[in-house]
DNA sequence: ATGACATATGAGATATTATATCAATTGCCG
DNA sequence: CGGCAATTGATATAATATCTCATATGTCAT
């Protein structure tokens, strides 16, 4: 099962969407893994069969996927099984590459459309459907962490998330 | 173990911190689990021995405690093993009725120092010592939703939590 | 090319977090 | 006190995550 997509998971079609401001073209596909293996290698990282495996498995869900939910993708599309634990590393050093996101109140990754670029993003997930929708918006994150910053805290990531309903589930 | 508490949790005494503007005083023990008791009676829920237990073990950590950190703290105080099923029922009842809160980036449970009263509310968590600190930003929250809003997305829970460091951590 | 070394992956076990099912008990209220 | 609803217990199992150590692969200097 599709974690966090508890109920009905079957209308279920939101794309990653950026604020106005932002918008340069979306890569799909087999640009994306391109734009994703350029940003790990230059990033010091190799580029190897297997991530590459998993970041494509990632990145053909629609919505926020599990770490068990890639696990069997590219088991499926590899025909053999891969170990769980394998597909965890690889989504770490995704996460800490800015190649991909976890979604921390699902329990769930995204590949992240915008390897290139970096933001506290925002996510609205869908409580019905499981679709996440990506916002970005660097005034609010910037004040979030001017609000942590004042209480002589540190941040370093924030996490935010909305949970609610879709337009579509509305 | 303590949940999220990974590294050196020894310097970790962070009281729940509230905005300049929202000061109430802060009740603690005894003076809590009956706050705690009428919010949960005046929910129209029951507050029975096994509630008033798991209450009070919560709100004896001075940090989110895991559901299962809970269940043994209860279990020793009661002398007999309690089932982690009960413990998370009544977790989750706890949130729902706002006496107790859930830090999602942590998977672990903090008891509500202000039962009566309702926020959004961000929690700064800190990744040296497992500590969290409570702050309340009304209006940050409600841009946040208003950003959620304007795409279409009905909010209903937002999760705001900031990784980073604590001032004794720092 | 090839060997050496660092990095990555596999295999398997295990830890941690969370939920499901159904029976037994307890609390509430007439 | 009896009956019913709500709560808790017991047990199993699912879902998420990490650890250890062996094997394999990639990189780079020769």
């Amino acid at each position: 099962m599709l974690a966090a997509a508890a109920l009905n998971a079957d209308i279920a079609v939101m794309a990653t969407r950026h604020d106005p401001k932002h918008d340069h073209d979306v890569p799909a596909g087999a640009a994306l893994d391109a734009a994703a293996q350029s940003a790990l290698v230059g990033a010091g990282e190799q580029w190897t069969p297997m991530r590459a495996a998993v970041f494509s498995a990632l990145s053909a869900f629609d919505k926020p996927a599990s770490a068990y939910d890639v696990t069997d993708a590219v088991s499926t599309a590899q025909g053999r099984r891969i170990a769980a634990n394998s597909v965890y590393r690889i989504l770490d050093l995704f996460v800490a590459k800015n190649v991909a996101m976890r979604v921390e109140s699902a329990n769930a990754y995204l590949a992240n459309a915008h390897p290139g670029c970096l933001h506290d993003c925002i996510f609205l997930v869908c409580d019905s459907c499981g679709g996440a929708t990506h916002v970005d918006d660097d005034q609010l994150s910037a004040h979030i962490r001017a609000t942590a910053s004042a209480t002589g805290f540190h941040p370093e990531k924030p996490v935010i998330e909305v949970r609610g309903r879709c337009s579509d589930c509305a």
